[in-house]
DNA sequence: ATGATTTATGCAAACGTTTGCACAGAAAAT
DNA sequence: ATTTTCTGTGCAAACGTTTGCATAAATCAT
C-alpha cells in the first residue's frame, strides 16, 4: 500500500537511461535529443513522477523558500502584505515560511534562527516594536542571506528596504481637509518615537505651513491611538479648542473614538468637524459617515518587497555586491464622507 | 569571505570522531558518553554549527513543515486561525507554509500540488467555496500524508476535522434576543447551499420554536452577505415586517448595513430593534452601540486543528490506521450594547 | 582467567537530486 | 582518410544527514 514515490532512478530504471539524462530531461536542458525527451516526460506522466524538493535543495543548496517575519499575522494591514508577498512569490516559483515575532524581540531572534535553519534563499521583515538589539540581522548578513525590511524597518544605509511615505500621506490629508474650509485642524498623533507617527506629524505641520494656517499647540493630542485613546483625546481637545473644524488622526482606530465623542456632543460630521485618518482599515468604510483616510498600500508593499528581494538575489548570485535599496511607495488619499462638504447650495 | 557552514564532518574532523557520533551526540542518542557529549557541544556551539535541516529531512523522509491551504489570508478569521496554527505548530517544533486559494479550484489544487512538492509532514485545509471536485485530496490520501480540514471541510466521514457549532451559536443568540424580551425576530440569513449557513438558519428556526416564538417567512432576507446586502434586506424587510423588533444576522458585516438603515428610519438600537450577528469580526465593538456577536473561537481553532493533525501523524508513524475524527467547537456568545436592553426602571 | 554482557564508537549505505567531466558516435571540415 | 567539432549520453562525486550493523574496549559474572 504505501508504495514509494517514483524517484529520478526509477524512470531511469525503466528506460534504460542514467540518471543524469533524466535529470537533464526535467530541468529542460539543451543537450538531449527530442525522443528521449519525450520518451522520459511520458512515463514521467504515467508514473505520476514529482520531484523531491528537498533533494534538489540539498545539492542545490537552495530551497526555493523565502522566509517572512511580521510582528503578527492578523490585522488588516499585515494580512495584506503577506497576501501580495504571498502572491508574488508563488509566481516566482518560491514557498513562503512566514513567522510572527508577537512584536517581541526574543521571539523575533527566534523567528531568525528558524528560517535559518530551514534554508531558505531570503527574507523579509518587519521589525517587532519592542526590539532594541539587531544582531539576529548582522547573522544573517554573515551568512549571506539577502533580507529585505518592510514597513517598520532597521535603519541602516546598507539595508534594503520598502516603505511607505506617511509623511506626504499626512500632509495630502491635511491639505485635503483645507481645501474642504478647515482652518482649525486638530491632531491625535501616536508615540512620537515611533517613526511612523514622526513623520505623519510633520506631514501635518508642513502642510498648515504651506497654506498659510497657524499650528496651534492646543490643537494637537498625543496617544497609543487605541479607540480608548480617541475617546479621550477628543474629549481633551474639545475642551482645550472648542472651535476646531476638523480633525486628522494618525490611524483610523483612533479615529472611531474621535467621531463617537463628536456625535456625542452634537457636531456634525463632516459639516461642524471634518475627519481624515490613516490606515484605511476595513471598518474605516463602515462607518457613518465612512471615514477619509490614507491608504498604505498594503498588497503593493508585499509585492514591492519580494519584487526588490528578488532582485537582491539575484545579484546576490552573480556575486554583485548588493548595496542598500531603499524603496519609498506613495500613499493613496481615498477621499470620503466625513470630510467630504457638500458645497452649501 | 563566503565561508561555508560548519558542517557535522567538519565536527568530526577536528574532533577525531566519526560523523556518526557526532551526528549522535547532536540528537541526544543515549549511548554516547559524557565526556565526548561535551566535547562535541563545546566545539559545535564555538564553531556556531547549525544543522542543515534539508539533509535530515531528506534521509529521514519527513521535512518538519505542515502546510495550509485557506481560501485567503486577509480577513478577520482566516489571520487568527492561522495565528493559532502557527502557534501551536512551532510550539512543536514545525514549520508552517501558509498557502491561499482565493476561493478558486483549480488555484487550491496548485495549493496542494506545491505543498505535497514541498514535502509537508502534514496538510490543513479549509476548502474554498467553489471547490466542486475534490480529487486533490484523494491524492494526499494516496500518499498518505495526514490531513485535517478546518471550518470549511469536504464531507466525508474517514476525513478529520473541526469545526464551529454554528446552530449553537445561531440558537444561543436568538435565545438571548427572546430573553430580552423580543418577538418579532427577523433574520438575514446567507445563501443555503452553503453549510454553516444553513445550521444558523437552523439554529434560529428552533430556538424560536423551543420558546413559543412563531415562524414568519416575511422576517426571513437571504443574500450573500455583503454590508450593501445589510442594507438592502434591511429595507425589505421593514417594507415586509415593520413591526420587527430583533434582527438576527448571519454575520457582522450585513448587520452593520441593516445597522444604518435602522437609525436613518429613526429606530433605537437595541431599545427599538435589538442587533445580533455572528462572527465578532474586529469592528464589531467599533460600532454605536456594540454588536453582539456570536465568536467563532478562531484561534481555538486553529489551535485545536493542528492538535488533532500532530496526533494523524503520530499514529500514523505507528501505523495505526488513522479513523477520520471531527471535533465540534461550541461557538460563545458575547453579550453587547446592540442586543442589552436596559429594563425600564 | 574465561566467557557473557554492556558501553561507546566507527563504517558505510542510503535519501534523491545536480553537475563537471569524460566519451562514443556522427557530422563537418580539412 | 584523417582530424576537428558537435550531439547526446553516462559516470561518479557531491550535498549533509541518519541509522543498521559491526566492533573494540570495558565491565561483569562465574
Amino acid at each position: 500500500m504505501a508504495t514509494r514515490r517514483a524517484s529520478i532512478s526509477d524512470l531511469a530504471k525503466q528506460l534504460n537511461l542514467s540518471v543524469s539524462t533524466i535529470s537533464r530531461v526535467l530541468n529542460n536542458h539543451p543537450a538531449i535529443s527530442d525522443a528521449t525527451k519525450k520518451r522520459v516526460w511520458e512515463l514521467a506522466k504515467q508514473l505520476n513522477y514529482q520531484p523531491n524538493h528537498l533533494a534538489a535543495a540539498l545539492r542545490k543548496g537552495r530551497s526555493n523558500t523565502l522566509g517572512v517575519v511580521v510582528p503578527h499575522i492578523d490585522g488588516h494591514f499585515f494580512a495584506l502584505v503577506l497576501k501580495g508577498i504571498e502572491t508574488i512569490a508563488n509566481l516566482a516559483g518560491f514557498n513562503v515560511m512566514i513567522c510572527q515575532s508577537n512584536e517581541n524581540e526574543t521571539h523575533e531572534k527566534k523567528n531568525i534562527a528558524t528560517l535559518l535553519n530551514a534554508q531558505v534563499d531570503g527574507i523579509l521583515v518587519s521589525v517587532s516594536l519592542t526590539t532594541r538589539d539587531f544582531s539576529h540581522f548582522e547573522e544573517v548578513r554573515r551568512r549571506n542571506i539577502p533580507l529585505v525590511f518592510f514597513d517598520r524597518v532597521m535603519e541602516t544605509p546598507d539595508a534594503s528596504a520598502v516603505v511607505l511615505d506617511d509623511y506626504q500621506g499626512a500632509y495630502q490629508a491635511v491639505s485635503h481637509l483645507i481645501e474642504q474650509g478647515c482652518t482649525r485642524i486638530a491632531h491625535l498623533g501616536g508615540p512620537q518615537h515611533v517613526n511612523i507617527c514622526q513623520n505623519r506629524y510633520r506631514g501635518y505641520q508642513d502642510a498648515l505651513r504651506a497654506h498659510g494656517v497657524a499650528y496651534d499647540e492646543a490643537l494637537v493630542h498625543f496617544s497609543n491611538l487605541s479607540m480608548q485613546d480617541g475617546l479621550d483625546g477628543m474629549e481633551q481637545l474639545l475642551q482645550q479648542a472648542p472651535k476646531l473644524d476638523a480633525v486628522f488622526a494618525a490611524n483610523d482606530l483612533s479615529l472611531v473614538g474621535a467621531m463617537q465623542v463628536l456625535k456625542r456632543y452634537g457636531l456634525r460630521v463632516p459639516n461642524d468637524v471634518a475627519l481624515a485618518g490613516f490606515s484605511n482599515e476595513l471598518f474605516s468604510s463602515l462607518t457613518e459617515p465612512k471615514l477619509t483616510s490614507v491608504d498604505q498600500r498594503c498588497e503593493e508593499m508585499g509585492r514591492t518587497a519580494v519584487h526588490l528581494l528578488l532582485e537582491l538575489m539575484t545579484q546576490h548570485e552573480n556575486e554583485e555586491k548588493a548595496v542598500g535599496r531603499q524603496i519609498t511607495l506613495q500613499p493613496e488619499l481615498l477621499i470620503r464622507g466625513s470630510s467630504e462638504r457638500v458645497p452649501a447650495a
